[in-house]
DNA sequence: TGAAATGTTGGGGCG
DNA sequence: ACGCCCCAACATTTC
């Protein structure tokens, strides 16, 4: 029977716009169930994460609801929701936006194979990425390890161009059962900081584009030197509107292609930007272990700690180093959900090289605090950082945070931002931190600035000592 | 998408 | 005028 309803299973890609698989449902004329499920793919992020997840639903369930559809929401595992659906409903196909992450694969696979063998037509659809992992080769067929030559064997690929939004859809004669999003209490891990958190957030599809307009005709233009600049607010902003799939990438590639065209002078950098999401992406699906392993096994054996709640780990994830700029970073990070570039390049530097602690230990503090957390760009991130990634930084490469923030922080601008201590009248930004923050880490404005828990000078010899003993 | 130590150069003060 | 020293500015090397 083909007006048999279409099960189109949304995950990291809570948008109408530019959405293939969406697009190719409307486009069949069957009615259209669009469906979210809570699994343990989800249930296993961050506070934040759950916490933005929460708000990315609310937005995408009201756009939906413009289009005259709805979002059914279940619980999982995915496999028993969907089979259920589908016995509730009749749906006869389910389609859905790939995801590369490795549990995310496997689930898939398996789903797919199962729907198949029961009968069910399974579709999945690229939108997730500019280019699909797989389909970014080198000369002798192997994957990119280092970032030039994979920009270099995509920029000039063509990207069809973005989907609107279907014209029409429609819905089935009786709608599912949705569960509550309240019910799921998505919110509940996040405690005192969600209602300052939501002060820095803008979810939805419609909050993506509209910032991704306002940077092509602003920010854009001076981005290749301001977006190093923490305090400069130069940067596109899109990143958790990217994780959420609340705007494609396609949509980010053209709107960088059309302001090239024209001349801006930022625009061949911001797909650059682009492009290192895509490469991350890559990275992880070519090596899967790089989410959890050091890339390179050699530096298996260096004398990183691992202790998660040592007390200088307590001090670097509470934002009380000592160090301003990373002071600075780690509270950015607590209020608002994200971090600046520059600022995690700094503070991850810190943690690897002079406290000496393994980079998976700060990745799982991201994973708890961003809000625009991407299991490939942070893997990627903080194996670059430490030095045991592909292509990554040499590890006698060593930040000091002192000089960082003398070039990047000139006038002080981000370290007041968020820094209380010690000022008459604090930043509220920098007050609100002491908001967000859980009352067991004990900390107050009236406090006086800690002093460094480490002494720059001996923590960068220390680190390089280890490096130099390291056996090779 | 470093930083610090070390080396080199050249201008200016000064005897 | 010359050699010498100082030191800033820049370049190179090393970690």
């Amino acid at each position: 029977m083909t007006s048999s309803p279409i099960l189109v299973w949304f995950r990291r890609d809570l948008r109408v716009s530019d959405h293939e698989a969406l697009s190719w449902a409307a486009a069949t004329g069957r009615p259209v169930i669009p469906v979210f499920i809570l699994d343990d793919v989800f249930e296993a992020l961050g506070a934040a994460s759950q916490w933005r997840l929460a708000r990315a639903l609310e937005a995408f369930e009201r756009e939906l609801g413009t289009l005259g559809s709805r979002l059914i929401l279940r619980r999982g595992p995915a496999q028993q929701a969907l089979a259920q659906l589908i016995h509730e409903t009749g749906a006869t196909s389910v389609c859905w936006s790939r995801a590369y992450d490795p549990p995310s694969v496997a689930r898939d696979k398996e789903i797919k194979a199962h729907l198949t063998s029961d009968g069910i037509e399974a579709r999945s659809f690229a939108g997730h990425l500019l280019f699909e992992p797989w389909t970014v080769q080198t000369g002798t067929g192997g994957f990119y390890k280092v970032y030039t030559p994979f920009w270099k064997a995509v920029r000039d690929r063509g990207v069809s161009p973005s989907l609107s939004a279907p014209p029409a859809m429609t819905g089935p004669e009786v709608w599912p059962d949705s569960d509550e999003l309240t019910a799921w209490g998505l919110d509940r891990a996040m405690n005192r900081g969600a209602a300052i958190l939501a002060r820095h957030t803008r979810a939805g599809a419609t909050a993506a584009r509209d910032r991704l307009l306002q940077f092509a005709s602003g920010q854009m233009n001076s981005y290749k030197h301001k977006r190093d600049v923490p305090a400069a607010e130069a940067t596109s902003g899109l990143s958790d509107h990217l994780t959420w799939g609340e705007i494609s990438p396609r949509a980010c590639w053209q709107a960088g292609l059309s302001e090239r065209e024209t001349g801006n002078p930022g625009a061949e950098k911001f797909l650059q930007e682009v492009v290192w999401r895509d490469f991350a992406y890559h990275l992880m699906w070519h090596t899967p272990q790089m989410l959890t392993q050091n890339w390179r096994p050699g530096w298996d054996s260096f004398p990183w700690s691992r202790d998660e709640n040592s007390a200088q780990v307590l001090a670097w994830k509470q934002g009380r180093t000592g160090i301003p700029f990373v002071d600075a970073a780690m509270r950015e990070m607590y209020v608002t959900g994200r971090m600046h570039n520059r600022a995690r390049m700094v503070a991850a530097s810190v943690l690897t090289k002079h406290l000496m602690v393994h980079w998976s230990v700060g990745q799982r503090w991201f994973a708890e605090c961003l809000t625009d957390w991407d299991p490939a760009s942070n893997a990627m991130g903080w194996q670059w950082v430490a030095g045991c990634g592909p292509d990554a930084a040499p590890f006698f490469r060593i930040f000091n945070p002192q000089s960082q923030q003398e070039k990047f922080d000139p006038d002080g601008a981000y370290v007041t931002r968020w820094i209380a201590e010690g000022h008459s009248n604090p930043h509220p930004d920098a007050l609100s931190f002491f908001d967000a923050v859980p009352r067991s880490w004990g900390l107050s404005p009236e406090a006086p600035y800690p002093a460094p828990i480490v002494d720059l000078k001996t923590g960068r010899a220390r680190a390089l000592e280890a490096y130099a003993a390291r056996e090779t």
